[in-house]
DNA sequence: CAAATAGTGTCTTTAAGACACTATGAT
DNA sequence: ATCATAGTGTCTTAAAGACACTATTTG
């Protein structure tokens, strides 16, 4: 019975999120060839000898970002399987991986030499994406969405140390809603294990100093913060 | 550039889960070759030419369960790609599905002659499935336990027709809590969309009858159900 | 001082959960 | 009548959200 067992080739994508100047952006590269030559596409590589996805992944964002995968958390995001997905042939199979990043200084250029960027997800979604990268960028999105409600992965797009006034932006650039300050204030603050204290403080321009704080040790987030219900 | 580009096999398994005598289970297959010979695995198959991996799911949930995919859902849990889960030969690739359906009178002997059963998820876990299935399995539990708190998918484990008290045996046998009936009760009919009164009555062996209802309109649950938290 | 941003108090509304109570059937 | 299951009323508590108010900085 090995009717029809086929051979497919299989590579890892990722969907590299950060907040730059309070919007939500992705990061991008330029396809070098045909197809989709010159458009924006997500970053990703060929699942190679004895890798698994998240390997593979992995390493696709050490040679993207420069950061290491051991402290940024990848998270599946699907699979997309159409059997013309690719132009070139049939059977390229991807799996999507989200990762969230802190503000980086600017995309490090890839090892491979690819012009990647920082794109803000608005402008990606409209500007049309290689491949079916529109739908994976939308599915990671709205992933990330519901990550913010109900862990405590905000922090990841924040560095080491920052305010709640930071973190309120976070949720207020993916969301794309604005949220009451003294009440986010509270939650936060009041949750267990999302942000502790360091002590120290950061000075406005003309205001009163925010004090600063750090990840908590939870992961999950309890209760929920709520995402505010758009229909009702 | 062509450095590794391995090709693999994928295939599609999948993870029926259905109640009997308000216990949750799973569609299990019997191995009939090697590796894992005699032991129990999820039922899935190859990708063929020119499916998607939804469309290979879909295929196999009709032969193993006679069930027409258009009419049950079927959800990405995710993707199994360590390289040695298959130890026939490395790079079996694999894509779990969860579907869930009603109690069905008794799986239907598959097409291709596989001793198909039902089998209670806590003795699934403890005996010890082929492969990765066991990991994929815990995946997919969990997912479904997600999707009953936000998603109005617990019907989808009744018939066309059923009580409230046959719904909150889903969410308990799922959850594997006691839930309070008044509240249930008022909760499932006053979430929008959730359930429709048919005006029918099914008569109890000693009790008042309970009125029927049918799946509403609603995909999502709002107010969501809320889980009973273990820890607190 | 005023302006600006950070953070607290407190009230209202909503939903969760406990549980007493009523309703409707079979025997 | 009793028993059993279905379903309603109502009270308590917790959390969401609105928003007045206080706190701490710069100019």
């Amino acid at each position: 019975m090995s009717r029809a067992r086929q051979t497919v080739t299989l590579t890892a994508d990722l969907v590299i999120l950060t907040i730059r100047d309070g919007v939500l952006s992705v990061l991008l590269v330029e396809r070098e060839n045909e197809p989709f030559q010159g458009r924006l596409a997500l970053p990703g590589g060929f699942l190679r000898g004895d890798e698994s996805l998240e390997r593979t992944a992995a390493r696709e964002l050490a040679e993207e970002t420069g950061l290491d995968a051991g402290a940024l958390r990848l998270r599946q995001v699907g699979v997309y399987s159409a059997p013309d997905r690719d132009p070139r042939r049939p059977r390229v199979v991807t799996c999507a991986y989200l990762a969230i990043a802190p503000d980086l200084p600017v995309p490090v250029a890839g090892s491979d030499a690819r012009a990647a960027r920082w794109v803000p997800v608005a402008e990606a979604a409209t500007a049309g994406l290689a491949f079916d990268h529109d739908l994976i960028l939308a599915d990671a999105v709205e992933l990330a969405r519901t990550l913010l409600q109900f862990s405590t992965i905000a922090t990841a797009f924040c560095g080491p140390e920052f305010t709640i006034g930071d973190l309120r932006e976070v949720y207020e650039a993916v969301w794309g809603v604005g949220l009451d300050k003294p009440n986010f204030h509270r939650k936060v603050t009041d949750a267990d294990g999302f942000v502790v204290p360091t002590g120290g403080k950061r000075p406005s321009p003309s205001g009163r100093p925010a004090a600063l704080y750090r990840a908590g040790g939870a992961t999950e987030l309890v209760p929920p913060m709520t995402r505010p219900r758009l229909g009702t």
